[in-house]
DNA sequence: ATAATGCTGTGAACTGATTCACAGCGTGAA
DNA sequence: TTCACGCTGTGAATCAGTTCACAGCATTAT
């Protein structure tokens, strides 16, 4: 098989020329050179290819990549077999963002259940996911078959959260608490660290900035 | 001087240390080794010895680092000489989150003012940040000088919102829109893609589960 | 006073990702 | 039919980031 693991940064950019591709679908548009999807993603046109080639898909000398043909040759090694489900901790207002985000967006990927340990924002239905007590975590996702988890719940609540969802079963984190998680080895964990990146952005937005003003 | 560019990851490792010998700090740690930063970070030890290194304190061969001393100097090089303000525009699920989040966080880096096209968002007070309409941004960018803009807005007006930023003289962006931006080279963006994220996440957990299911 | 310990700082080696540069090919023009 | 073009696919070179491995040192124990 040629799904041998790939690179994180292949897999991300993946993703991403699938949704311009789905966009140049829409627009009609059914062939595209590799420079002209570099463009519009960002990298340089030799990423491109590498990328592609990772997925197996060949393209023409001469016509570029079939918008569609590629697509469905990314989905081939993004998108499992079956579909996976997601789990999302923490119902405040970026729990809600997420949930809002995603309901009823990818047919292979979508959050199938909430859970939060303020009893006022429990059991009930958000953006049409309905969401749970804490106590049900362990239930759920097994039931659900859920193998990945969101956290999105207080920093000091994060380990705790995360421990319990590896626990229930889960092999892939997306975590936005501002602090590293301890995890075993089989688990995949995705930092969404909002306040590293704030603090990162400033740093180099002030080197931009003292480059203009100085010598 | 040694704030010569540093290579961004470092940037970011150097904000997460902060944040961990704070803790530390208030835990009343006075010293703390290479390898138990390390193991807090979730890094090696000999990567946290480069990063020190970057910022030019020198630890002792049998203290490790002065605690209050390491932060200080990690402070020197991530946080201008002067307070760095931020606009957000896009004032719904998640830039609320990001207002609750910042609120008065950092003294070096703060949410100064947001913005929003829809009317009824715009004209009040959120978590202490003025929300203002779109038309203002400009003036107010200008005014208040600000160099570093989040976006949170929907997809389809990110890069407008982008341009508008830049032109009124933000250096550095946040982008939580799931598109790449199209900007000038003087212009540091960081994207925040949530959607490739947890695709790369379900791709990775999906890998797991299959090593262990599988042969 | 001397030796033993276990750390830091850092040159050098290594690793993985990206880019270069070009052979090979399919198409359209002559 | 033949030629010229400009693309893709990919081995090789490059580059950036990380890790190795050890010299040098401040301290503690003897």
């Amino acid at each position: 098989m040629l799904d041998k693991r790939l690179p994180d940064r292949t897999v991300g950019r993946l993703s991403l020329y699938r949704r311009l591709l789905s966009e140049l679908r829409k627009r009609g548009v059914s062939h595209v050179y590799s420079h002209e999807l570099a463009k519009a993603a960002g990298v340089t046109a030799a990423q491109v290819r590498r990328d592609v080639m990772a997925t197996g898909y060949s393209g023409s000398p001469t016509r570029g990549y079939e918008v569609e043909e590629l697509a469905a040759s990314i989905g081939k090694v993004l998108d499992g077999p079956a579909r996976q489900n997601v789990a999302l901790v923490g119902v405040g207002n970026l729990g809600r963002a997420m949930l809002a985000y995603f309901s009823g967006r990818r047919p292979n990927l979508s959050i199938v259940a909430a859970f939060d340990s303020d009893p006022g924002r429990v059991n009930r239905v958000i953006n049409g996911v309905r969401c749970y007590p804490m106590g049900e975590l362990s239930r759920v996702v097994a039931e659900e078959g859920i193998t990945v988890g969101v956290i999105a719940v207080p920093t000091t609540a994060a380990q705790e959260v995360a421990a319990a969802l590896i626990r229930a079963g889960v092999t892939g984190l997306l975590n936005f608490a501002p602090t590293p998680l301890h995890t075993p080895p089989h688990v995949y964990v995705q930092d969404m660290d909002v306040t590293t990146s704030l603090e990162r952005v400033a740093y180099f937005a002030r080197q931009s900035s003292e480059k203009n003003t100085g010598a």
